[in-house]
DNA sequence: CGATCAATTGACTTAGCTCAAAGCATGTGG
DNA sequence: CCACATGCTTTGAGCTAAGTCAATTGATCG
């Protein structure tokens, strides 16, 4: 688990490799990989890639990022892109273009990542069929993971969301599955709803509503207290 | 395309070697494929696949099928699952089980598939990159389906699904992407509803409030006229 | 210490859900 | 062939969860 801050180009890219040694055979197509990763840095709000020209798959090795849908490019300065979900360290991310508006990720804390051009990612991991293999396990999960949170949006009411995001929340960020736990939410409310399907005010409305009822508390700016992550995931109907 | 109904196991196990045939360098590994392939014919509301033991990846032959998520198994006899999407003659559907809860292909129409254990495929198609590496594209896509779907529950009105998800039909049913169009919808009102996250009676309500508006008719059982496939587009908010 | 931006709270509106009653097909047995 | 039962679909009449609009509070920062 990479998940601390980096501080160096060199030191992300050392944790790609470990990241995707257990799938690797064979070392060169390590170094292969690593050699055309190109790295970044952004700073908060700042965004990956600048131009959509084509899909990138992304290794990201510190921080917190959004992944944002950008609809049909220029429908209107006001339309926002709506938020397809959250990654974190060592998250492998897919940033597709595809057809009719694809995606972005936009940095939430400091982000450090390694970018890979998806075409040149793959022309060099068929040359290593396990690494292959990992990758599309790993796309299937996500699509599991997808189909999952899509029928919670269509079926869940705001209150069992919001109770599944922090469980969700409470296990990525700090790896905790049970008992309390305290985390601190590098996304704002705004962020949090678009990605529920929820407005910022029913957001802050179930905050308070959960803290009446004991499961949280708001200790501050960002910071929320689990106090049992198991009645959590009863209230979220898990 | 091999949308017309089979007659065989023969004819089923041929239309999918010719659907996966662009990817093939090697012709061994279509053989190969071809003989731990499983064929099937179910009749509506027939699953597959009954026991859910492990991932399989199936071809779909013929007909019509929902894809439907099976809640941590026996939550109450009640509690049916959701529908996670569709699917018809030449997809290709990926069953997970994975963590608390997989997902089943449920037929709508008479269907026939060939059905491969995820394991199994997988072993075979690391000996042709080129075929891993096409099996991981198409789940991409579906990846990015499936997230611009979670979006649309998300954000959009009932309408917008409602005409969203006619547009969808009209393309994979009869290969439509404008002009007029009349199409036989496979499942019921309930389908419909569950696969958009809304009730039987705001579907209802939306198809007449649609044909009030002259965008669609209603000939018959499970038959809806599409006037103009732009007008809907533009209706969905695409 | 204001200025700014995020979060909360309140009052009101509404889209979509629930409950309930008809319609309308399709199929079955007399 | 008709009578009737069954299962979808439609329609109607409230109800409620969540959205909208608007004002207040609370943090963070130059």
């Amino acid at each position: 688990m990479a998940s601390h801050a980096h501080t160096s180009e060199a030191s992300c890219i050392e944790s790609f490799r470990a990241s995707v040694a257990p799938a690797l055979g064979d070392r060169t197509v390590a170094d292969q990989l690593c050699s055309i990763g190109e790295y970044f840095a952004l700073s908060p709000d700042e965004q990956f890639p600048a131009s959509i020209d084509k899909d990138h798959l992304v290794y990201l090795a510190s921080g917190a990022a959004k992944l944002v849908s950008l609809e049909h490019p220029p429908l209107d300065a006001q339309t926002r892109g709506h938020i397809l979900g959250f990654h974190f360290a060592d998250d492998i991310v897919s940033i597709l273009r595809k057809p009719g508006g694809g995606s972005s990720l936009t940095a939430l804390t400091h982000i450090e990542l390694v970018a890979f051009s998806a075409e040149e990612f793959l022309d060099i991991a068929q040359a290593d069929p396990a690494l292959l293999r990992s990758v599309l396990i790993k796309s299937l999960d996500s699509l599991q993971r997808t189909r999952t949170r899509m029928i919670r949006i269509g079926h869940q009411t705001a209150r069992q969301r919001i109770a599944g995001f922090l469980v969700n929340m409470a296990e990525r960020i700090c790896g905790c599955m049970s008992g309390p736990c305290e985390i601190a939410l590098p996304m704002g409310r705004s962020d949090i709803g678009d990605s529920l399907g929820l407005t910022i005010e029913t957001v802050s409305r179930q905050f308070t509503e959960l803290r009446k009822s004991g499961l949280i508390s708001t200790p501050g700016r960002g910071i929320v207290g689990l106090s049992d992550i198991d009645a959590l995931k009863c209230e979220a109907g898990l």
